[in-house]
RNA sequence: UGGGGUGUCGUCUAAUGGUAGGACACCAGGUUUUGGUCCUGGCAGUCGGGGUUCGACUCCCUGCGCCCCAGCCA
């Protein structure tokens, strides 16, 4: 399946190198704007772009495409960086800003105007609008195209040493305004912006645009494979032209589809709504699907990229499932993490045989996966806390759980048997009376008999009290984006705090980034918030349940 | 509507003229001191209509659906 199964960017590399195209060559490059945090859709463009570098011996660079300072910010660039890293990935020394280009930049325009192909149009960006024409309709030839090449090189010099205001005046490309793609409409390649920039400062006031920009960011740095999501499928006839025009190194512009996944929103803009209004805690909030969300929730960067090589590359639409996602996350998890026992919502037992006032050491297994995870000693007594849900008064058939009258064990303990149920005014069970059978320690009967569950529990007189973060998805709608106002299908139960949970003692040991499975319940992590008086977890995500799909489907 | 792209199990993704395969999801069973993991089995797809061919997901014609473009955003 992996042999053969290479996906069309893997061949036209392929066939690039068997052509010597680009002298066998491969160097990519992956180019965020840093004006937000990168998400999990990013992080496809990031695999992608480092793997096939990777692969094929070749080079990838972290390349910020800074050329719009209203936007930008340094914290971004930053954040961009953490978060690169933390996938698993090295630029090395090729940390590139297309700011760095602006000086060559603008001796191409210059170049251009020489040539009659660029010129300064003074016209306003409502009048430019208008004379665009439409999708069907072809656009109308700007009075101020037929300039001398002196006039716009003055002009344009101009333009660059601050001489007009904001919008005043652009640059244009003088290519053809009939053209049936819009973006072969005289686009602009320069527009004047007095803001100051988060690397060049005040140095510049005139900015160039995405496409004049990219193709030479791609050209100085010497990339083969240009990789770009789908949208820009239409702006590779002028991402050529300018490279023709210009007769300087041309890489090859490849467009693959971006990454969706279902209950959750991709596009920055959406996420900056969420952060800046409130809707979550921040940028790194466990519930957005931000690498540093994820990060803070206890994902690992192996069960991303594990994810990305089996998401394929491709160039239809998708909408990938999270069920996929958390796949490859458990199947990480389960293979790396220690086990503890940990009771969210505590019930009282009292073992009413157990000797008084006395306790136990008990051996515990660290991680069933891994032998080499070693065994730890948990403390035992007759007074210990279980899951309120794993006690039933009344219990249906197929509950195999606790209930009056039921032998059931405690999980490298003993077995235990329900004899009577304490009740609040409500009729709620607060405590159980159960006995222990003091010859089944460990967990097995000497005389062969067989339980049907086995049931997590700590310790009462030694467990910590801890809030553990319980997050679900922040969208009850799968495809958010198609709701008229994504706000309104927000799934207002996205997060639940649990401030009653009972730890095993030794998970005061853990800190944030090592994530931990509470046996039969998920894995869980310390968050970025959590301290030894106040121990705060975070839901990274659950355990296959069986059981609950059963429960609620009844 | 002009241009560009794209349609394969529920969701992703292979097969490039020669048995439509894999993964996730779902269902059933086995193992199990986690109703987890693991193992076994099952369900399920080529957008429609013509044509070429011994043979079509693949080539041709035609129709339809979906996505992107009218920022001085990227």
């Amino acid at each position: 399946m992996t042999d053969k199964q290479r996906n069309f960017i893997q061949r036209i590399v392929d066939e690039d190198n068997l052509s010597e195209k680009f002298d066998k060559r491969v160097h990519t490059r992956f180019p965020p704007e840093p004006n937000g945090y990168l998400h999990i859709g990013h992080a496809k463009a990031i695999c992608l772009n480092f793997n096939i570098a990777n692969e094929f011996g070749g080079q990838c660079n972290l390349r910020f495409d800074d050329t719009n300072p209203i936007s930008e910010e340094i914290e971004y660039v930053n954040a961009i960086q953490d978060d690169v890293s933390w996938l698993g990935y090295s630029w090395d020394d090729r940390l590139c800003f297309a700011s760095d280009y602006f000086e060559k930049m603008h001796k191409y325009a210059n170049q251009l105007i020489e040539q009659g192909d660029a010129y300064v149009c003074d016209l306003s960006s409502e009048e430019i609008r208008q004379s665009k024409g439409s999708l069907t309709k072809e656009g109308k030839n700007s009075p101020y195209r037929e300039r001398s090449v002196e006039e716009n090189l003055k002009l344009f010099s101009q333009m660059t040493s601050g001489a007009f205001k904001d919008g005043e005046r652009i640059l244009r490309a003088k290519i053809d305004m009939s053209h049936p793609n819009l973006n072969m409409r005289d686009p602009v390649m320069y527009r004047i912006i007095h803001a100051n920039h988060h690397r060049t400062k005040d140095a510049w006031c005139v900015y160039p645009t995405y496409d004049w920009a990219h193709g030479l960011e791609d050209s100085i740095e010497n990339i083969t494979h240009s990789l770009c999501s789908i949208e820009f499928e239409d702006h590779r006839p002028l991402y050529d032209w300018y490279l023709d025009k210009l007769d300087i190194y041309h890489p090859q512009q490849i467009e693959f589809a971006r990454l969706n996944l279902d209950y959750t929103v991709m596009s920055k803009r959406k996420l900056k709504k969420l952060v800046d209004d409130k809707y979550v805690s921040g940028w790194d909030d466990p519930r957005m699907p931000t690498i540093s969300g994820m990060r803070r929730r206890g994902y690992t960067a192996r069960a991303i990229r594990d994810f990305m090589n089996e998401v394929g590359v491709a160039k239809r639409d998708n909408i990938m499932e999270l069920a996929k996602l958390e796949y490859h996350l458990r199947q990480d998890l389960n293979k790396i993490c220690e086990r503890r026992m940990a009771v969210l919502n505590p019930l009282k037992v009292v073992i009413t045989n157990y000797p008084k006032n006395s306790s136990e050491m008990l051996e515990a297994i660290n991680n069933p996966e891994d032998s080499s995870a070693g065994v730890r000693d948990i403390s035992f007594s007759g007074e210990l806390y279980i899951e309120q849900n794993d006690f039933m008064e009344d219990p249906p058939k197929k509950f195999f759980r606790l209930a009056p009258g039921r032998e059931v064990r405690l999980r490298y303990a003993y077995f235990i048997t329900c004899n009577e149920v304490i009740k609040d005014d409500k009729g709620n069970p607060i405590e159980l009376h159960c006995t222990y059978d003091r010859k089944t320690k460990g967990g097995n009967a000497p005389d062969g008999r067989k339980v049907k569950a086995t049931l997590h529990w700590v310790n009462a007189q030694d467990s910590i009290n801890a809030t553990v973060n319980s997050y679900d998805r922040l969208f009850s709608d799968p495809s958010p984006d198609s709701a008229k106002d994504f706000l309104t299908v927000m799934n207002t139960n996205s997060l639940e705090v649990l401030s009653k949970c009972m730890l095993e003692k030794s998970l005061s040991e853990f800190g944030p980034g090592e994530t931990v499975q509470f046996e039969r319940l998920g894995y869980f992590c310390p968050d970025l918030s959590t301290s030894q008086e106040k121990p705060v977890f975070n839901r990274t995500v659950t355990l296959r349940d069986s059981w609950s799909k059963f429960a609620k489907g009844k």
